[in-house]
DNA sequence: AAGTCGGGGGT
DNA sequence: ACCCCAGACTT
């Protein structure tokens, strides 16, 4: 075995490095934030907030756990939950399949004759939506399992205090990170050493040219802030640009309802409703084939404004086309919803959300 | 190893 | 504009 692995951190940089765990877990001691699920943290409510943390803000989570919580208290509740509710659950939240996978493993877990999560990082890795990061997570913070947890607060606070120049976005380099969190983990208080490690890349270690070196409890031990360079850190390969896309977005309104339409189940947004839309600028011809084709071709029609919506890989430039008309025919994949039906019942993604302000406006209009 | 999958807030 | 976020899964 001749890997990277080895040769990547010398055992000696670890070691040395060991002692800054005292002040670390001193620091966050008086220093952590009041989170929801730091209030009560067993295994579900725990399992709950990381799926909900994958690459989403603290304060986008907040709001959106209370009221899972609050719909879905336990693994069971979670298990038979209609799909539909999820969704709606998850609306606004992003990356939809973190859902659908939470509810595959509770399910899976219901199905084993459970009621709530295996208590060892392997078992919880088998499931579906547990990745290294969260089985570490769950393991180490619900059930005091000496585990790490790297994510991406973890990966940028070692590369400074390492001073590590390698690419943390390669797997190899994240396994090696993940050797090194192993190696320096607090077996005693793994849950705590693990949070604290992610609270001060949250709050103090901050991203790009941001750190808050000054107030940082381990600076000392900080390879990085010595050479007074942690905003070099981490180095990361270039990601590729997104690819834009022109689409036309359809807001057809009658007898105060609107077309929605189901998404496919696979691919971006799947099984979500949407406004309906075409990719390109459709002419004027094009959208009253469209709307013939619906069942629609008296529609009056009347341009709409221009609306943007940025995806991690994609951008789309949408178009909005207004259309009226007499009646409300069956689409394909179409319903016909009205505004109680949006507030409770169909998931719409932020995408749709340049004419969401509009369409409620009609929905509740005279004559509409 | 690269691509897919959302959305929002900070700089 | 660009960054990146308590990442996981598929190809």
């Amino acid at each position: 075995m001749n890997d990277r692995r080895k040769s990547l951190f010398v055992p000696e940089k670890i070691d040395a490095l060991r002692p800054f765990s005292a002040p670390l877990l001193a620091w966050y001691g008086a220093n952590a934030r009041r989170l929801p699920w730091r209030v009560l943290p067993t295994p579900y409510r725990v399992w709950v907030s990381e799926i909900m943390l994958q690459q989403t803000r603290v304060e986008a989570v907040v709001p959106y756990y209370e009221r899972f919580l609050a719909a879905l208290p336990d693994l069971p509740a979670l298990a038979r939950a209609p799909e539909d509710r999820l969704l709606k659950l998850w609306e606004g939240l992003g990356y939809y399949s973190r859902v659908r996978n939470m509810q595959k493993a509770a399910q899976a877990v219901v199905l084993a004759g459970g009621t709530n999560l295996p208590g060892s990082y392997e078992a919880l890795r088998a499931l579906p939506g547990i990745g290294p990061y969260t089985a570490g997570a769950v393991a180490s913070i619900a059930f005091g399992i000496p585990v790490p947890a790297v994510d991406g607060n973890v990966l940028r606070v070692l590369a400074r205090l390492l001073a590590c120049r390698e690419d943390i976005a390669l797997p190899q380099v994240k396994r090696a990170f993940e050797q090194a969190a192993a190696a320096l983990l607090l077996r005693e208080c793994p849950g705590d050493f693990n949070q604290a490690m992610m609270e001060l890349g949250a709050t103090v270690c901050l991203p790009n040219a941001a750190p808050r070196c000054a107030d940082c409890p381990v600076r000392a031990f900080c390879a990085a802030a010595r050479a007074g360079n942690a905003p070099d850190y981490p180095y990361k390969s270039p990601k590729k640009p997104r690819v834009v896309e022109e689409r036309t977005v359809f807001v057809v309104v009658a007898e105060h309802t609107v077309l929605l339409r189901r998404r496919a189940g696979k691919g971006l947004l799947a099984g979500m409703w949407e406004l309906p839309n075409l990719a390109g600028w459709l002419s004027a011809e094009e959208t009253g084939a469209v709307l013939a084709g619906w069942g629609m071709p008296e529609a009056e029609t009347r341009a709409l404004g221009d609306g943007k919506h940025i995806f991690s890989h994609i951008e789309w430039r949408m178009k909005g086309l207004l259309a009226l008309p007499h009646a409300c025919p069956p689409v394909e994949d179409g319903v016909w919803a009205n505004a109680a039906d949006l507030a409770e019942r169909y998931a719409l993604p932020s995408a749709f959300r340049p004419y969401a302000r509009l369409l409620l406006e009609l929905l509740a209009r005279d004559g509409m």
